[in-house]
DNA sequence: CAGTGAGCGAGCTTCCGCTTGACTT
């Protein structure tokens, strides 16, 4: 078998020069068996055999990690199935010992590696060099019992001189990092597998915790809790508007009687009062009267410039993206979710534009560089090249492995965007124009800015409550755009700032226009994807390949939800992440009981460790078992816990924004009760609530509470409502929850006219949803018909009409002229359609109604949909046809050997087949 | 991918990190 006497030179053969090259040139007479190199990506291996020789070196691909420890029951081998540890799949008892099962799915990349190990002269295992890639080779080699030598090669830049210099300096397996690897997966699974039971049994069935999520999810659920503890504060400020020699100029009112004037940073956030620091300097705070009766005493006429100020001041060039940078870049400038941002850089990825996606090192390759300072210098001049010594390196960040450079064009030849080929989607090519733009830019020198400030002197009239004010106005210049002219819109690099009157101290100036404001200091934001991920980052939880992921387990889960799932809901913006109400449940419980998991603490020891374990100097099992096992284990504070708490405390959901009874009498919940004081506060708080009265609940006995069916209320330890999924922090309020009990006791909006049937308004835990008459006016068995809101729709202002319209869904609209088949409008879990044999057209937001549309309307838009399927599927049909002919052709015309990692590793399991049953 | 609106109960759920796939709007 010397399939490699017949391969055709492959291309820098014929070119080569190379080292790599010439061996193989030398050694080509006497076809040895080729060396078997894994990486850990497809796309990689290819651009890998492009390179290397596909007759000397087999470049193939194991597609990430290849074995695990079983995630359930049925992932666990027969054998093993009655180990009292089998479920978590690491034996305690025995040193921690995992259990390793071949990944779900990985057996054909397995056994195609397999064959392909059999006709090689050695293995090369050029997985990634970090911790999960040491992994990876480890258990390569436990699975593919290699024969043949085993070297370890690493290479940070895929050329031929980094790729020879990787062979030539190979090394063996570390242990010690695949120890430090092992350890941080025995224990995340110990933490994940321990902790989700007791979630389980205390708070709500297939709940989860864990090192990374339940830090992710305490950090938006303690921002929801800042947000609602926030106590906005309000001030008053001024503007003016001042005639220069040139032009006018609007300046804001800064100083009186040279105390300068109040900032919302000088209001504390739960108070909504001053701070001490503020206090301290008698910084005034004007209400809107007040300020207007000050500026009315003022001489605005005789106006006087008090001081210019110039400043020079530059703005050094932006880093190189890395993950986390590109997800927060995309997120904020093309409003990308994480996960979209990264499937988009997948593909870019793979067709060979960018650099690999999943880094958390903001260095650029020597290559890169190279490239970059061409590029730069064509498009913007020499002068624009970062004038420093060398590239500006930076420090990688503290958790980083640096396994790859940061992500950038790829090659040693940048492509303009405008040069890509075509066929990009619009996505791709955004995303790549933001990559080739950054990376420019961080090889560009700074930007370099004068800042002005004019201030502006004017005095009182002699009844004022001051003396003089001063005025403020501030503008930027750009003097030299430095990097902005590759990384900005062109609005920031003409700054209107420029624009400032050109006058000198001294110069008399005319003021009018006076306006008083109004300002209103804001909460802290929600978290979005990318202050999200921003976060987690510094805080070093999580890595490059999981960002995205971490932020779709707690939607999966049930903990996070996005705004754009409350459907038109205006006052929550779409990308928000929001908490739900059992997130606040399980916050509670483990940041009273297990501090560990929503610390982000937690994960930096743990990685100090880490490298202590790799670095040979601390032992894997002394470091689990301190964590796991023992009086303070994890194992033993969770039995305990077990027991101790009680369930229906930690499912209690208690928030300020909740009606104060009900807070107060959870507080002495086993204590006695103060019967005269909480009669004072439930009167003070009907009074306060603006109710009319009539109907008053007893928020004392009331609580709200979170189960495995969603929230519920509860009153005198019965079920009284349920309440959606959904359900904010924001709906607990007094008057909220009023709505709800009331809607639960008097469900009937009206009554159909034309079946006489009540219509009724109810909430399930999917939502508030509308139904036809009772469930005793149908006959035996038929259920009523029902329907559920929309998204967003208010059910305090619900009427009749509206409702019989939800009930008319899903609308017969007509026949299909054609098919003679139905027309329907209907909601779906993915929004308004319209569909007709098995056509499904999603209607837009603004533009149709579903309850609306007409059978002319939902005609064209199908049609137009089923129009387009016909040419894509026509369009396939052509490609397909094209494929297969070339297929042939190669076939007939020359022995050719597919270089993919498939059609190579197929080709080969068939010829060592028929060698064994020739054998 | 195109609605759900409980209540038998046994068995299951769950972690983090590495990689892509096969489908569309």
């Amino acid at each position: 078998m010397r399939l490699a006497l017949f391969l055709p030179s492959p291309p820098l053969l014929r070119r080569g020069r190379h080292p790599l090259c010439a061996r193989q040139a030398t050694t080509a007479s006497a076809a040895p068996d080729p060396a078997l190199v894994i990486v850990e990506s497809p796309a990689k291996a290819a651009t890998i055999q492009k390179i290397l020789p596909e007759s000397r070196y087999r470049v193939r691909s194991c597609v990430g990690h290849v074995r695990e420890l079983p995630g359930s029951a049925k992932r666990i081998p027969a054998k093993y199935k009655r180990e009292p540890w089998a479920k978590l799949g690491v034996d305690v008892a025995d040193d921690f010992r995992p259990l390793y099962v071949l990944i779900a799915g990985k057996q054909t990349i397995i056994s195609h590696l397999k064959a392909d190990l059999k006709n090689s002269a050695e293995l090369i295992l050029a997985t990634d060099e970090d911790r999960e890639g040491e992994a990876i080779s480890w258990h390569l080699t436990e699975l593919l019992k290699p024969t043949v030598p085993v070297r370890r090669a690493v290479f940070h830049e895929i050329t031929p001189d980094a790729i020879e210099f990787a062979f030539r300096n190979c090394r063996d397996i570390d242990l010690n990092l695949v120890h430090a690897q092992e350890t941080r997966r025995v224990l995340d699974r110990l933490a994940g597998y321990t902790m989700s039971p007791l979630l389980w049994k205390k708070i709500a069935k297939g709940l989860s915790a864990g090192r990374v999520q339940s830090v992710a999810m305490s950090a938006i659920v303690r921002r929801e809790l800042a947000r609602l503890a926030f106590v906005p504060a309000r001030y008053a400020g001024c503007t003016a508007r001042f005639e220069g020699p040139d032009r006018p100029v609007v300046a804001t009112l800064s100083t009186v009687d040279a105390v300068r004037m109040v900032r919302g940073s000088d209001f504390d956030d739960h108070t909504g009062a001053l701070t001490a620091r503020a206090t301290a300097k008698n910084i005034p705070v004007f209400d809107r009267p007040a300020l207007e009766s000050l500026v009315a005493a003022l001489e605005l006429a005789d106006a006087r410039v008090a001081a210019v100020d110039k400043k020079r001041t530059t703005r050094s060039p932006p880093r190189p993206l890395i993950t986390s940078t590109l997800q927060q870049e995309c997120g904020n400038k093309l409003g990308f979710g994480a996960g979209r941002t990264m499937r988009v850089a997948q593909k870019l990825y793979e067709n060979g534009h960018i650099t690999y996606m999943r880094t958390d090192n903001p260095n650029l390759s020597d290559q890169a560089v190279a490239a970059c300072r061409t590029c730069v210098e064509a498009l913007y001049g020499k002068k624009a090249v970062w004038d420093g010594k060398g590239p500006p390196r930076v420090p990688k960040p503290k958790a980083a492995q640096a396994a790859h450079e940061a992500i950038r064009p790829a090659g040693s030849t940048f492509t303009l965007p405008e040069d890509l080929p075509p066929g990009l989607e619009r996505d791709e090519i955004a995303v790549y124009s933001l990559i080739f733009k950054r990376t420019l830019a961080s090889q560009m020198v700074g930007a370099k800015l004068d800042q002005t400030t004019i201030k502006i002197q004017v005095q009182a009239k002699g009844d004022a409550p001051c003396r003089k004010v001063e005025f403020k106005a501030t503008g930027s210049v750009v003097v030299d755009p430095g990097f902005l002219r590759a990384y900005q819109s062109e609005d920031v690099v003409q700054t209107p700032g420029a624009f400032l009157p050109s006058v000198v101290e001294g110069d008399k100036l005319v003021g009018s226009n006076v306006a008083v404001l109004e300002h209103e200091t804001k909460p802290p934001a929600r978290y979005n994807d990318a202050s999200l991920v921003k976060d987690l980052e510094e805080l070093g939880v999580g890595r490059p390949s999981t960002y995205a992921s971490i932020i779709e387990k707690l939607i999966a889960r049930g903990y996070v939800f996005r705004g754009r799932m409350l459907g038109e809901n205006k006052s929550v913006p779409p990308r928000a992440l929001l908490p739900s109400l059992t997130a606040f449940a399980v916050e509670k419980l483990l940041s009273k009981h297990f501090s560990s998991f929503v610390d982000a603490e937690f994960t930096a020891k743990m990685e100090e460790a880490l490298d202590e374990i790799a670095g040979g100097s601390a032992e894997r099992t002394h470091y689990l078992r301190q964590y796991y096992c023992g009086e303070d284990g994890l194992a033993a504070s969770v039995e305990r816990t077990e027991k101790e708490i009680d369930a229906s405390v930690f499912r209690q959901i208690l928030l300020p924004n909740m009606p104060p009874e009900m807070l107060a009498s959870a507080a002495k919940a086993g204590k006695k009760v103060d019967k005269a004081k909480t009669a004072k506060a439930r009167a003070s708080s009907s009074s306060s609530s603006g109710s009319d009265g009539e109907s008053e609940t007893d928020w004392s006995n009331t609580k709200v509470l979170v189960s495995s069916y969603g929230p519920y209320v509860e009153q005198n330890g019965v079920v009284v409502a349920s309440l959606p999924k959904l359900t904010l922090a924001d709906d607990l309020t007094a008057d909220r929850l009023e709505t709800v009990l009331q809607l639960a006791q008097d469900p009937e909006l009206g009554t159909d006219p034309k079946s006489g049937m009540p219509v009724l308004l109810k909430t399930s835990r999917y939502g508030p949803y509308v139904q036809l008459g009772r469930e005793n006016d149908y006959a035996g068995g038929t259920k009523p018909k029902r329907s559920s809101l929309f998204p967003g729709m208010d059910v305090g202002t619900l009427t009749i009409d509206l409702a019989l319209k939800l009930l008319s869904l899903p609308r017969l609209l007509g026949t299909h002229p054609k098919s003679g088949n139905e027309v329907r409008a209907a909601m779906g879990p993915y929004g308004p359609y319209v569909v007709h044999d098995g056509t499904y057209v999603s209607l837009k937001k603004d533009v149709h109604n579903v309850l609306e549309i007409s059978f002319d309307e939902a005609m064209e838009l199908i049609s137009a949909s089923e129009y387009r399927k016909e040419v894509r599927r026509e369009k396939q049909a052509l490609k397909k046809a094209e494929v297969q002919a070339k297929k042939k052709e190669k076939g007939t015309s020359s022995p050719k050997v597919k270089r993919s990692a498939k059609g190579g590793a197929s080709a080969k399991r068939k010829t060592t087949a028929k060698q064994k049953s020739v054998a």
